[in-house]
DNA sequence: GCTACAATCGGGGTAAAGTCCGTTTACGGA
DNA sequence: TCCGTAAACGGACTTTACCCCGATTGTAGC
C-alpha cells in the first residue's frame, strides 16, 4: 500500500501545489489578522502571495473555501488538545464531564474565530460543500456513544447538539454582541451548555 | 397614537414603495419556484418585475435580504398557526408538549423551504443583520418561560435550542441528503428533538 | 387643487467572484 | 537522464452583487 488512505483516495497532491496551498493559507491568515475578513479579496490574496488568481480558486474553490480551510487548520490543532490533553477535556474523565468540557472549549474556540467562522459559511452548495464530517461531530458522537441513550437517533442527536453549540455564534448572535464582550458570551454559552447537558444526561 | 408601533418607528412606507415591495416578493417567489435559488439574480428579478435594479436593492439591501424577506413572510403565516391553531401546537397544551410539537412543525417548515433558508444566510454583517429577534426565538422563549428552569440562562438556552432545531438544515446536512428524502429527514429531526426535549424537561 | 419636500425610482458604473483555456511544470517510468 | 502525461499555473474574460446620483413621483399642509 502507498500513502493513500483508502481506495479512491486523492491521487496525491503535487509538491508545488502543496507548497502554494500552505503559502496561500499563511498569506490569508496574515491578511485576515491585518485587515479583517471582509477586506480579504481573492485578487488581493493572489497578488500578495505572488500567484495567479486561477491558482487560488483551484485550491479553495470559493472565497468561503479559504476561510473553511483556515478553520479546518485551527480545528486540527484544537482537536489534538481534545484528544491528548488532560481531563476532563482529554481522555480519562467520564463521558458527560468530557462533553461539558468540550462545550466550554468549543465556545471559546469559535468565539475567538468568529469572523473566520462566519466567513466560512456559504449559502450555495453546488461544489464547495464537502461531504466531510466536521471533527466536532465526530467527537461529540464518540462521547455520546459511550452513554446509554435508549433507542435515540444518535446521528441526528449529534447534529442537533452541534447546532446548539455552533448556532449561537454562527447564526444568531449579532456581531456587535460577539465583539463587545467575547469572553462573556463564551462563558454564557459554556454555562448554558453545561446546564443543558447536566439536565439531559 | 398613530399606526407607528413605537417611538422612532419607521416613518411610514410610501404607497408605491409598498406596492413594489409586494410585487418584487411575488416575482421572486415565482422565479424561485421556477428556476431555483441560485439562478435568481438581482438583474433578472428587476427586469421581470419591470423595475429598476436600484429599487430592488433599496428595498432588500442585499441578495440574501430578498430570501430573508420571503422567509419572514412565510414565517408569519406559520406563526399564526402556532399561536391560534389547535393544541398541542397551539395554545391549550402543556408547555413541554407544545415545545415538542413546535419542533416537529418547524422541522417540516424549514425543510420545505431549505433553499430559501440557506440563501437567506449571509456571512457578512455590516448592514443586513437585523436586530430583530426571530419569531422562532420569541416563541421558544415564551414556552420555556412557563417551565421551571432553576437559575438557567434563559436567553442563551433559547438560542441554543433554536440552533439545535435550525442547525441541521441550515448548517450541516448536505443538500443531497435534504433533497433525496426531505420527509424522512424532517421526521428524524422532529423525533430527535422530541427525544431531547423529553429527556430534558 | 397646488406647492415644497422628501422619498423613491432608474439604470449606468465599479469591484469582486468565479470561469476558461493556452502554457508551464512536476513526476513516474524507460 | 530523458520523455510523456497529467496536473498546476496564470491572467484575461464574464457575470453579478452592490453603489451613486440625477430625474421622478407620492404626500402632507395650505
Amino acid at each position: 500500500m502507498g500513502q493513500d488512505a483508502a481506495w479512491g483516495a486523492a491521487p496525491a497532491e503535487r509538491a508545488d501545489a502543496a507548497r502554494n496551498r500552505l503559502h496561500l493559507l499563511a498569506t490569508a491568515r496574515q491578511m485576515l489578522a491585518e485587515q479583517g475578513a471582509d477586506r480579504l479579496t481573492m485578487d488581493a490574496l493572489a497578488e500578495r502571495a505572488g500567484l495567479g488568481k486561477g491558482t487560488v480558486f483551484r485550491r479553495f474553490g470559493t472565497r468561503a473555501g479559504i476561510f473553511r480551510a483556515l478553520l479546518d487548520d485551527d480545528e486540527q490543532v484544537f482537536q489534538q488538545q481534545v484528544l491528548s490533553g488532560p481531563p476532563p477535556l482529554g481522555p480519562g474523565a467520564p463521558p458527560v464531564d468530557r462533553l461539558i468540557a468540550y462545550g466550554w472549549a468549543r465556545a471559546v474556540f469559535l468565539i475567538e474565530r468568529r469572523d473566520m467562522a462566519r466567513a466560512a459559511l456559504d449559502g450555495s452548495q453546488p461544489v464547495p460543500t464537502g461531504p466531510r464530517t466536521p471533527m466536532s461531530h465526530v467527537h461529540i458522537r464518540m462521547l455520546l456513544g459511550q452513554l446509554d441513550l435508549g433507542g435515540a437517533d444518535l446521528g441526528m442527536l449529534v447534529v442537533q447538539l452541534a447546532g446548539a453549540l455552533d448556532g449561537p455564534v454562527l447564526l444568531y448572535l449579532s456581531s456587535d454582541e460577539l465583539a463587545s464582550t467575547p469572553e462573556g458570551v463564551a462563558a454564557r454559552i459554556g454555562q448554558a451548555w453545561q446546564d443543558l447537558v447536566e439536565r439531559c444526561f
